[in-house]
DNA sequence: CGAGTTCTTGACTGTCCCGTCCAGAACCTA
DNA sequence: TAGGTTCTGGACGGGACAGTCAAGAACTCG
């Protein structure tokens, strides 16, 4: 054995992440990240590799914990599907209208950045929002079980449709549209679902 | 009078948005863009300015371009008025699925990279942004006159929602959905507006 | 044609930045 | 405690890049 390593990777992972976020894959400098995480550049290159391989690690993680919590979010009883649903849309207009920095949400940002050229974000981001899919589905499917929406309508192509909301609320949002838009989106896209 | 220009202002501005657009704004280089249009550096400069200013010529007049070719689109007489909307969702699920190398659009790329830390492109994009909603406005209410869309509701929420679905699909096209999803997100998105 | 003005080109400068490397530190095992 | 191994920090090299500048080219007007 030898010498272990004097930092707790978790926090490193997530100050190289909150630099990423703050000023784009592109325009960050590892001497940035050095900073931000308090280690020296040999201890990052020793520990992630270099830039690329650094933001993919960050970039996994993220999208990990994003689809994650939404998981958590939106998986539970039929009974309050809809509710849950209706929570989660409405949640991603506060956040959205709440991010004063207007970070966003950096897989929208890592996504319009690096997708078009960098193949390894593209599939990443790709699986984010296809589990993203999966779970508005599955929330769909069951208030439907439960009559709140109206049987008869692909619950994945509803999901589709809200997927592409959400997404679009967060785009707006780095637009700087107001709260009040924002919200009303949320809520106008709920109200236009079929119900029973 | 001295030595004229020997260069078409419009093509050099063509050829540095391709540029920009292909690599964004940070991964984009001056000699890059010198190369793309033929110019040395020293005529790029006296011509435009620093490499941000010259952005912002650029992305104005994308903008100004492309909420233009909206409203051509949008306009029109009431009985035409859905018509014309659906015609216009579907034309941007259509363009982002038949973006084979995924551009995008470069308002949506721009905000992305540069509007949290560069106020000039926040305000340009946000403009752009309420121009797109009122022209969806004016399209809403108008098919709304004609019988085609239920009245009772309001035309600009309507709008803010096709608006957030658009941007969305733009978004989603750039993680690489494929046609078809971006195709059912436009005909779902028309399908649960509220017919009278 | 000549003087004056603006345009063009690309070499140049100074800075920045990625990634490497090495000398020393910290730790483990025996 | 000694020897082996991995970690740390920061100096350094080499290349890239934004923006400048000077010398000459192209053009107009008198």
């Amino acid at each position: 054995m030898a010498r272990p390593r004097s930092f707790d990777e978790r926090a490193v992972l997530h100050a190289a992440r909150d630099q990423f976020w703050a000023t784009g894959y592109a325009a960050t400098k590892i001497d940035d990240i050095a900073a931000a995480t308090g280690l020296g550049k040999g201890s990052l290159y020793g520990a992630f590799g270099d830039k690329h391989a650094l933001f993919l690690r960050v970039y996994d993680d993220y999208c990990a914990e994003a689809t994650e919590a939404t998981r958590r979010f939106l998986e539970g009883p039929d009974e309050t599907a809809y509710q849950r649903l209706h929570d989660h849309v409405s949640a991603i207009a506060e956040d959205t209208a709440a991010d004063t920095d207007r970070r966003g949400c950096l897989i929208a940002k890592s996504t319009a950045e690096c997708a078009q050229h960098d193949e390894a974000i593209a599939a990443r981001s790709h699986r984010a929002f296809a589990e993203l899919h999966d779970l508005l589905t599955g929330c769909i499917a069951a208030a439907q079980r439960a009559g709140d929406i109206a049987e008869g309508h692909d619950p994945a192509r509803l999901a589709s449709l809200l997927l592409a909301v959400t997404r679009g609320i967060e785009a707006l949002g780095k637009g700087g549209s107001s709260p009040a838009e924002l919200h009303a989106i949320a809520e106008t896209a709920l109200a236009v679902l079929p119900k029973p």
